[in-house]
DNA sequence: GCCGTTTTCGGCCCGACTGTTTTCAGTCG
């Protein structure tokens, strides 16, 4: 078992107990266990081997066994007891924004709703809004919500579609048949959500490698199968579509399979324009032979134009940009000098300043900054101010102790509901770096919203907008908020915009991204990450910024440290 | 269920917001 189904089922574990109104620290413990070793660089199994999973805080005697028979039998005895106990639909309906444990308890015993379909008839008969504690209002934000998760079935993170990849990519090239595996499609292109996910095999002996890889542990169903191609379900409810190809016409095919059609049919023309001839099989001169081809760059070459990214493959008038000549340098990840979002153990973050900092270095960063919580969030264990200060004067040993790495005293501070901030002007002014972001009262009108947003943005202390919209993506829209605005105020004062790179945020959006940065307004990425492996998350927001047809000019992460401070308007020393 | 300037069981957990009420339970970040 990989982590990832590892964390699942504790998940499970905790929402089968919760609906059972077990004890709320049992379910907490179980909540905390999965939180951690979600974060958790280590494979599970390996901790679980070398005896090192009993020292993860949050793991005990109790959950380590729990696991141990995960990894020893596939399954866990009480996961599969809650299971035959609850309706599994029943924890589909505590996901419901706004309903609960409670709430799915009182619909199960009042009307036998077992499973989201059901709670939609029965919203659409209106026998919810009778129930006490419930109305009309709830009964409306359900079936909203439910429209939302049709519209988004069958569509999946794109990070859990690549932590698919590197599985299948992993065991693919340990057989010495296989000379390339790509993922391409709209994983390739980094689309924020994905349907699939396309893997390319290039190899001259599929027939046993396809009978092997259908044996695989991730398959759940074979849909399709050819002396070419395979369609997978797996179990992490992923379409998996593996094409093999013969390696003379590899690239074209990943050329093919990687940009959108609009983009093919393009390149296609294109090349009859100069004279050869385009297909998934190859590239072919005017009589016919084919060219060989060792690369996409070469593709690209022998059609004329320069080499299109993949992010940028959408057929959006990037081939006429690489006809003239005029594609523009992308962000890339050599040019992120440092992380501006991330939380430590101060606030909600997993891991102290050494080992935040301790990563970074590994990463080869020359600054983070640390933007812990801010007071009033107090289930993030937002930190008063005299901690804060006390953080301020640590960060400051820190950065005695350590030279190659500048550390940033940072927060992100919460924008309250009425667009004050979470603490005074002169607590502000005693950090390096402000992040500002809205974490409470979601729901309010546009115009309010705004105008909350816009007064963090006019204090002269903040420096970046954390998260605009809001958005949880697949769960939660954007909240109500006129970004045109925002980017005309953040422009007028000198405020950055952030694309946070978690994989369910991507927000800004690329078009959000792109609009702000033809408005004058600096971005920059944070991970806003909580543990260690969420700092590799930075690869997400920067695949805003590129599908965003964005460069390095338009960021503060790659400015070096006294650039960034003196941009920012504090001393550097 | 986990943890402990630990050894045995008590503490862990937070307050604003919402939609429902007419004083509050349930949900959420």
């Amino acid at each position: 078992m990989r982590n990832i189904e590892i964390v699942w089922a504790l998940k499970d574990i905790a929402n089968y107990l919760e609906f059972k109104g077990d004890n709320y620290y049992k379910i907490q413990a179980y909540r905390k266990a999965a939180r951690v070793l979600a974060g958790s660089p280590r494979a599970i199994r390996e901790m679980y081997k070398d005896g090192t999973l009993k020292d993860v805080p949050g793991v005990g005697k109790n959950i380590l066994s729990k696991i141990g028979e995960m990894l020893e039998n596939g399954e866990c005895s009480l996961l599969q007891r809650l299971r035959s106990e609850i309706p599994p639909g029943i924890i589909e309906i505590m996901q419901v924004p706004g309903l609960g444990t409670k709430k799915a308890r009182l619909f199960y015993e009042n009307l036998n709703i077992k499973n989201l379909d059901e709670l939609e008839q029965a919203a659409r008969k209106k026998q919810i809004r009778v129930l006490p504690g419930m109305g009309a209002k709830r009964e409306q934000e359900i079936l909203r919500y439910i429209k939302m998760q049709r519209k988004n079935t069958g569509i999946f993170l794109l990070s859990l579609a690549r932590e698919l990849a590197v599985e299948f990519m992993n065991f693919l090239e340990a057989y010495p048949c296989v000379s390339d595996v790509f993922a391409a499609g709209s994983v390739r292109r980094w689309n924020p959500l994905v349907k699939d996910l396309n893997l390319l095999v290039s190899t001259e002996f599929p027939d046993d490698l396809i009978l092997d890889i259908e044996k695989h542990p991730l398959v759940d169903e074979v849909l399709y199968r050819d002396k070419h191609r395979l369609k997978l379900k797996t179990i992490w409810m992923i379409m998996l579509d593996i094409i093999i190809i013969p390696p003379a016409s590899f690239y074209p095919a990943l050329v093919k399979a990687t940009g959108n059609e609009g983009h093919w049919e393009a390149l296609c023309e294109l090349a009859v324009r100069q004279g050869v001839f385009l297909d998934p099989e190859g590239l072919y001169d005017e009589r016919g032979r084919l060219i060989p081809i060792t690369s996409e760059k070469e593709i690209y070459r022998k059609i004329g134009i320069d080499y299109i990214p993949p992010e940028m493959r959408e057929n959006r008038g990037e081939i006429s940009l690489a006809s003239s000549g005029d594609l523009p340098v992308l962000l890339d990840k050599k040019h992120i000098k440092g992380d501006l979002h991330m939380h430590s153990n101060w606030s909600d973050g997993k891991n102290s300043l050494e080992e935040l900092v301790a990563k970074a270095q590994e990463k080869g960063y020359s600054y983070v900054a640390v933007t812990d919580h801010s007071q009033s969030l107090k289930i993030a264990r937002g930190m008063p101010v005299e901690k804060l200060q006390k953080q301020i004067e640590y960060i400051e040993y820190l950065n005695n102790k350590f030279k190659e790495l500048t550390i940033l005293s940072g927060i992100e501070v919460d924008i309250l509901s009425d667009g004050s901030l979470d603490y005074p002007d002169d607590v502000l002014s005693r950090l390096d770096i402000v992040v500002a972001s809205v974490h409470t009262a979601f729901k309010q009108d546009r115009e309010k919203m705004t105008a909350r947003i816009i007064s963090a943005i006019k204090n002269p202390h903040v420096d970046i907008i954390g998260h605009l919209t809001g958005r949880i993506l697949g769960y939660r829209d954007a909240y109500q908020v006129d970004v045109d605005k925002v980017i005309e105020a953040a422009a007028e004062y000198n405020t950055a915009l952030e694309i946070n790179a978690s994989p369910d945020r991507m927000d800004l959006s690329e078009d959000n991204a792109y609009r702000a940065v033809k408005h004058g307004v600096m971005l920059s990425i944070g991970t806003d990450a909580h543990d260690l492996r969420r700092l590799g998350e930075i690869d997400y927001g920067i695949s805003v910024a590129r599908r965003a047809w964005l460069g390095p000019e338009h960021f503060l992460n790659t400015m070096d440290a006294s650039e960034l401070l003196n941009y920012l308007g504090r001393d550097y020393d």
